[in-house]
DNA sequence: GCCAACGTTGGC
DNA sequence: GCCAACGTTGGC
């Protein structure tokens, strides 16, 4: 396998959470619901199984605050985002379909949930090079994936442990 | 609810 | 291909 790298998937808690990775226990969760096409290449070409996943929640209800939850691993290749194919789902796109699907997926699975989740705030008021470099942190950044340094990842996987 | 950022759409 | 209008994201 090729060295695992590392990724900050965004999740709106309007629609999932950690919890329903957790959930699954052992099983794989779809992580369905992308629908732009910078994301999507991402998906495609560059995520891998294997590689780790900071679980951040975007846009909480007053007074919860936006925070990395967790760590996830991908467990599948890219594939069709069935979601897109259901017309009752808030992601039902259809223009793409079965025989040419616009929109993929992975699978996650979660690996480990923090102890101390590590908020947006933190991170911005961290004065640590590796977290100050991260993307989350930079003006009118909005993709949902986005690449994490492997400093990063440990400093803010070690804040999330309690350390 | 507000609003800045910024990707996407569509008229030309 | 340009670019203004529009829609979405997401922190606050």
């Amino acid at each position: 396998m090729a060295e695992a790298r590392y990724w900050l998937f965004k999740c709106n808690v309007k629609y999932d959470t950690f919890a329903d990775l957790l959930a699954k226990g052992n099983q794989p969760y779809p992580w369905h619901g992308v629908r732009s096409y910078q994301i999507r290449n991402l998906i495609r070409d560059k995520i891998a199984v294997g590689d780790k996943v900071l679980f951040y929640h975007s846009s909480p209800q007053w007074p919860k605050r936006p925070e990395v939850v967790g760590i996830a691993r991908v467990v599948t290749a890219a594939y069709p985002d069935f979601s897109a194919w259901d017309e009752t789902s808030p992601f039902y796109a259809p223009k793409s379909t079965r025989d040419n699907p616009i929109w993929l997926m992975v699978d996650l699975q979660a690996e480990l949930e923090f102890a101390q989740p590590v908020t947006l705030r933190e991170i911005k008021e961290s004065d640590h090079p590796a977290l100050r470099g991260m993307m989350l942190v930079q003006l009118g950044n909005r993709l949902s994936i986005q690449p994490v340094s492997k400093e990063a990842w440990d400093v803010v996987v070690g804040m999330g442990m309690g350390k």
